[in-house]
RNA sequence: GGGAGCAUAGCUCAGUUGGUUCAGAGCAUCUCGUUUACACCGAGAGGGUCCGCGGUUCGAGCCCGUGUGCUCCCA
C-alpha cells in the first residue's frame, strides 16, 4: 500500500468508523471476560457538541479503548437527558416564533409538539459524538423518558414516599419568574451585582415625628414587612423593643422586635422583615410568630399589597419607589452597594424566593453511606480534592426540592381529590387499590413534573434495566460501572445523587472511580460561553485539523484536575504529530523495498544497527511501564505526553536516524521487521488517544491479521537498564559533539576527523557508525594522548578532540571551558561543604553520604579533565 | 459571612517519602541549516529570587506559621 504525501484526516475517519461499526467492536455483551462499564454522562436532547463534551468523551473513549486493548469487556453507554427545563423552553420558543402561545395548548397537545421536537432535533449531539471517533455501543442509546425509565422514575418516587423520604410542604423555594417554576438551590448561580442600600424611615407609633430607619437593597419588598428586627443589646434603639411602627406609603402597623440574629454594624441597625420574600426574614418570622404578606404574583409582578404599584414588575417598581419615597421625605439616604443576587441557571432571570407548596426529598437518611462511599474510598474521586468539598456539602446537606411547574418530563404520580387529600401511587388504578375510600371519587393529578436529575439519578442502573427489570443478568455483570467522567460542576446535582440512589436501590455504589475534569476556558481564562462568543465551532475543527488532531490538542493541554486553557495552536500541533507519524510511515515503506535479500541477510545484524535495536526496545518498555502507571493514576495529559516524545525523539530523532541505512543502501531484513514491529507496537500505544491515523497505518504498514481497535497489549518485556544508561550516554555524546560544531561554526557538511580519549574504548567502538553519521566524522580514532589544534571537548572523563578543516576559534572554546570550570568548582565546594559538616554526616542516611562522596570524586575527576584540555589550548 | 484550592521559565504545567547535577517538560523565542521521511522539518542555544517574610532541620520548591495575590464552591 501506497502512502500519499500527506494524511487526509476526512476518508479515512469515516472509512475506520463505519469498519470498527460493521464489526461491532464497540457492542458489548455480558461475557467470561472483566466487564468495563462507562455511562456517558448523558448530554441534554436540545445539546449541541461543545469542547467540555470534547473533552469529556475524549477521555471516556481512552479508557474505554484502553480498556479494550488490555483484553477487557467494555461497555460505553450512550444516551440523552431529557433535561426538562432547558427543552421546555426552547420548545416554547419554538412555539412563540410559529405564533402559538404555550396556555393556549392542553397539556396533551403540548406533550405534542415537545415529542415531535425531540425526535426532530433531540440527539443530534450523539451523531457528533461518531465524528470524535467515540466506541460507544450505539445498541444501548438510552433516554430519560424511555418508557421503561419513565416508569421507573415513578416508582422511585412513590417508593421513597412510601418510606416517608418523600414529602410534601411549604417552605421557601427558589422561584424563577420567566420559567414561572420552582429551582433546585443548585439551579441558582450567585452573582455579584452593584445595586444601592436604600436607607428608609418608618414613622414611630407614638407621639410626635419620631422615626425608625432601616437600610435594604429591596424597598420594593416593604409591602411585604411584617416587622422591624433590632439587636437586643444595642442601645440606639432598646427603649424601642416592643413599640410599633407604620410602614411607608401604606400605613400598616408593624412591630418592633429584638432578636440577636441582627448584625448591628450592618447598615442602620435596624431590618425590616418581609417573611414572603426572604428566606431569613422566614425563619426569623417563623420564630416570631410573625404574619406572611405576598407581594409578588408568579410571573414577578407586584400584587394587591401593593396597590399602587400592582402590575409592574419587581425591578421596575424599585426604580419608582425610590423616587416615591423621596418624595414623601421618607427615603433618609442611598448609597453605592455591591450584593449578591441569584440567577436561574436555564432563563438567567433575578430569582425570587418564594413560598410555595413543593415536594422535596429527605436528604438526611440518603447522605450517610453516600458520604461513607466517598470518605472510605471505596469510590475514589480523582483528583482527591474534592473529597472535601463533597464532604462539606453532604455534611451540610439540605432537603432536596423536586417539583417543577413544567409540562416536559415525569408527571408527579401524587393525586388530590376535591378536598385537597393526597394519594400517591404509579396510576389511578393503583391509588384506588392502595386508598380504598378513593373509589369513585373525582381525582386529579399533580399538574407538575419532577426535576431532571430525579432521573438521571437512577443512569447507571436504569440504561442496563436494573429496575424495571431487577437482577437481569445484565446489570449484575456491567454494574457498578467502572469509572464514570464528569464535570466538578454537577458534583452535587449527580454523582452524589448517583451514589445515593446507588446505595438505596442497588445496595452498591454506583461506580469505583470518578474523574473530574477540568472546565474548559479560552486563551484569557474566561469560560466558554455563546455570549461571550468564545467558544469554537467543534465540528468545523474536525474538519479542519481532524478529529485525531482535535482529540491529541485537547488532552495534552490538559492537565489533570485543572481546568484547560484552549488555545487552537495545540490542535495545530496535533495536526503536526499526524503529519510525524505519517511521515514516519513513509520512510519505513520506503525502506521495504530496500530490504537486503541476498547474501547479507543471513549475515549478522550490523553491531550499530543491533545497539540501536536493543536501545529501543528497552525505551520502549520503559515507557510502556511508564504510560501504564500513569493511566491507572488517570494522569491522561501526561501519558499522552509521555507517548509523544517517545515516538517523536526516541523513534524519530534517534532511532530511525541510528539505523537508517546509507543512499540507496540496503536495509537488513531484522532490523527492517524490527523496526517496523517497534512502530506497530508505538501505534498501539498511541491507539486510545489518536484512533484513526493509527489504525490507518497499523494497515498500512503491512498486511495485517487483525485490526489495531481490538488488538491486545502483550505483556511489557523487562527493561534492560544498562543498555538505556547507554543510549542515553550515547545521545549525550552526539548532542555535546553537535554543540561543539555548532559553536566553532563548522558547517554541517564539513566532516571531521574525531579522536575519543577514554578508559574505556570498547563502549564507543561498537555505537561508532552511528557516531560518526551523528556528527559527521569521516574517521573515529581512539587516542591516549591530546591531540594537537583540534576542538577539545570534555564529557565526564572522556574527551573529545574535534580536527577540522578550518581554523579553530580557541577564545570561545576556553570561554566555555572556563565557564564549565566555575561551575564544577562550585559544584565540587558545596558537596565539601556538606561533608565536612558534623551534623550532615552524623544524621544523614548513609546512603546518601555515599552519593555526596560520589559526586565529590566525580566532580574532581572531571575539573581534572577540564584543566588538562585547557592547558592545551 | 463560611469552606476549599492555587502561586515554579514568556505561556500551560510536572516535580512522589525533605536528600542523585533538582530547579524540569511541552509550547513560544533566538541561532544555524533546505543532508536522499517530514519546513506541518532538522540540529543547537538562551531563559527561573520556585509569590514575600519568618520558622523547623545537618539539609526546604516540598513541612509549619504568617502576609499578599488569584480561582472555585456554598450562604
Amino acid at each position: 500500500m501506497e502512502l500519499s504525501k500527506n494524511y487526509i484526516p476526512g476518508e479515512v475517519e469515516t472509512k475506520w468508523y463505519k469498519h470498527w461499526i460493521d464489526q461491532g467492536y464497540f457492542h458489548s455483551e455480558p461475557n467470561d471476560k472483566p466487564a468495563y462499564t462507562v455511562v456517558i454522562p448523558p448530554p441534554n436532547v436540545t445539546g449541541v457538541l461543545h469542547m467540555g463534551h470534547c473533552l469529556n468523551n475524549t477521555i471516556q473513549d481512552i479508557l474505554v479503548r484502553r480498556a479494550r486493548m488490555q483484553g477487557m469487556n467494555p461497555c460505553w453507554v450512550p444516551g440523552t437527558d431529557h433535561a426538562s427545563i432547558a427543552t421546555e423552553a426552547k420548545v416554547v420558543a419554538m412555539l412563540r416564533e410559529r405564533g402559538i402561545a404555550k396556555s393556549s395548548l392542553s397539556r396533551d397537545e403540548f406533550l405534542g409538539y415537545a415529542w415531535e421536537w425531540k425526535e426532530k432535533y433531540g440527539g443530534i449531539i450523539l451523531q457528533q459524538l461518531r465524528k470524535m471517533g467515540c466506541s460507544l455501543d450505539w445498541d444501548r442509546t438510552s433516554f430519560t423518558m424511555d418508557p421503561d425509565y419513565y416508569e421507573t422514575v415513578i416508582k422511585v418516587f412513590v417508593d421513597l414516599y412510601n418510606k416517608g423520604k418523600i414529602y410534601r410542604g411549604k417552605r421557601m423555594i427558589n422561584w424563577d419568574v420567566r420559567a414561572k417554576t420552582a429551582l433546585s438551590d443548585e439551579e441558582v448561580i450567585h452573582k455579584e451585582v452593584n445595586g444601592k442600600m436604600y436607607h428608609i424611615r418608618y414613622k414611630l407609633d407614638m407621639p410626635g415625628e419620631e422615626y425608625i430607619t432601616i437600610a435594604t437593597v429591596r424597598p420594593e419588598t416593604i409591602f411585604g414587612d411584617t416587622a422591624i428586627c433590632v439587636h437586643p443589646k444595642d442601645d440606639r434603639y432598646k427603649n424601642l423593643v416592643g413599640k410599633h411602627a407604620f410602614v411607608p406609603m401604606i400605613n400598616r402597623r408593624i412591630p418592633i422586635i429584638a432578636d440577636d440574629y441582627i448584625e448591628m454594624e450592618f447598615g442602620t441597625g435596624a431590618l425590616k422583615v418581609t417573611p414572603a420574600h426572604d428566606i431569613n426574614d422566614f425563619n426569623l418570622g417563623q420564630k416570631h410568630g410573625l404574619e406572611v404578606i405576598e407581594t409578588l404574583n408568579e410571573d414577578g409582578t407586584m400584587n394587591e399589597e401593593a396597590p399602587m404599584y400592582m402590575g409592574k414588575d419587581r425591578i421596575e417598581v424599585r426604580k419608582i419607589i425610590a423616587d416615591d419615597l423621596e418624595a414623601s421625605g421618607n427615603l433618609v439616604k442611598l448609597e453605592d452597594y455591591v450584593n449578591q443576587v441569584g440567577f436561574s441557571e436555564r432563563t438567567d432571570a433575578i430569582v425570587e424566593p418564594r413560598l410555595s407548596l413543593q415536594w422535596w426529598v429527605d436528604m438526611k437518611q440518603l447522605a450517610g453511606p453516600a458520604l461513607e462511599a466517598v470518605m472510605s474510598d471505596e469510590i475514589q474521586f480523582h483528583p482527591a480534592k474534592f473529597k472535601n468539598v463533597y464532604r462539606h456539602w453532604m455534611d451540610n446537606i439540605k432537603d432536596w426540592c423536586i417539583s417543577r411547574q413544567l409540562w416536559w418530563g415525569h408527571r408527579i404520580p401524587a393525586w388530590y381529590d376535591v378536598d385537597g387529600n393526597v394519594y400517591v401511587a404509579e396510576n389511578e388504578a393503583a391509588v384506588n387499590e392502595k386508598y380504598p375510600e378513593t373509589k369513585g371519587k373525582t381525582l386529579t393529578q399533580d399538574s407538575d413534573c419532577l426535576d431532571t436529575w430525579f432521573s438521571s439519578w437512577l443512569w447507571p442502573i436504569e440504561v442496563f434495566k436494573g429496575m424495571s427489570n431487577p437482577n437481569n443478568a445484565e446489570i449484575n455483570y456491567y454494574y457498578p460501572t467502572s469509572t464514570l467522567v464528569t464535570a466538578p460542576e454537577i458534583i452535587f446535582f449527580w454523582v452524589a445523587r448517583m451514589i445515593m440512589a446507588g446505595e438505596e436501590y442497588m445496595g452498591k455504589i454506583p461506580f469505583k472511580d470518578v474523574y473530574f475534569t477540568g472546565i474548559v476556558r479560552d486563551k484569557q481564562g474566561r469560560k466558554m460561553s455563546k455570549s461571550l462568543g468564545n467558544s469554537p465551532d467543534l465540528l468545523g475543527l474536525i474538519d479542519q485539523y481532524g478529529a485525531d488532531a482535535v482529540r491529541f490538542g485537547i488532552m495534552i493541554a490538559s492537565p489533570a484536575g485543572n481546568d484547560l486553557l484552549f488555545d487552537e495552536s495545540t490542535l495545530e500541533q496535533g495536526r503536526n504529530f499526524n503529519s510525524k507519524l505519517w511521515n514516519a510511515a513513509k520512510l519505513l515503506k520506503m525502506w521495504e523495498t530496500r530490504i537486503d535479500t541476498g547474501i547479507n541477510n543471513k549475515g549478522d545484524v550490523p553491531q550499530d544497527a543491533a545497539f540501536a535495536m536493543d536501545w529501543f526496545q528497552a525505551k520502549l518498555s520503559a515507557t510502556q511501564v511508564e504510560v501504564d502507571s500513569m493511566l491507572k493514576e488517570f494522569r491522561l495529559s501526561e501519558a499522552l505526553k509521555t507517548i509523544y516524545g517517545l515516538i517523536w525523539d526516541d523513534y524519530c530523532s534517534w532511532y530511525l536516524e541510528w539505523i537508517k541505512p546509507g543512499f540507496e543502501q540496503a536495509i537488513h531484513a531484522d532490523v527492517y521487521n524490527k523496526s517496523i514491529e517497534f512502530y506497530d507496537s508505538l501505534l498501539q500505544l498511541l491507539h486510545p488517544f489518536m484512533p484513526f491515523i493509527t489504525e490507518e497505518l497499523h494497515h498500512a504498514l503491512k498486511t495485517q491479521t487483525e485490526d489495531l481497535c481490538v488488538k491486545e497489549y502483550e505483556t511489557i518485556g523487562k527493561v534492560d537498564e544498562a543498555v538505556l544508561n547507554a543510549g542515553a550516554l550515547l545521545k549525550n555524546v552526539i548532542s555535546t559533539l553537535r554543540d561543539a560544531r555548532n559553536k566553532n561554526q563548522i558547517k554541517p557538511k564539513d566532516a571531521i576527523d574525531l579522536h575519543i580519549q577514554s578508559e574505556n574504548n570498547a563502549a564507543y567502538q561498537r555505537i561508532e557508525n552511528i557516531l560518526a553519521k551523528q556528527i559527521n566524522a569521516k574517521s573515529i580514532a581512539y587516542t591516549q594522548a591530546s591531540i594537537g589544534s583540534s576542538i577539545v571537548v570534555a564529557l565526564e572523563k572522556d574527551k573529545f578532540y574535534l580536527v577540522a578543516d578550518q581554523a579553530i576559534d580557541t577564545a570561545s572554546l576556553k570561554e566555555n571551558l572556563l565557564k564549565d570550570l566555575a561551575h564544577q568548582q562550585g559544584f565540587l565546594a558545596s558537596v565539601e561543604k556538606k561533608l565536612s559538616n558534623e551534623k550532615f554526616v552524623q544524621n544523614a542516611k548513609p546512603e546518601i553520604i555515599a552519593i555526596e562522596q560520589k559526586k565529590k570524586a566525580d566532580a574532581l575527576a572531571r575539573i581534572q579533565t577540564i584543566e588538562e584540555s585547557l592547558a592545551q589550548l
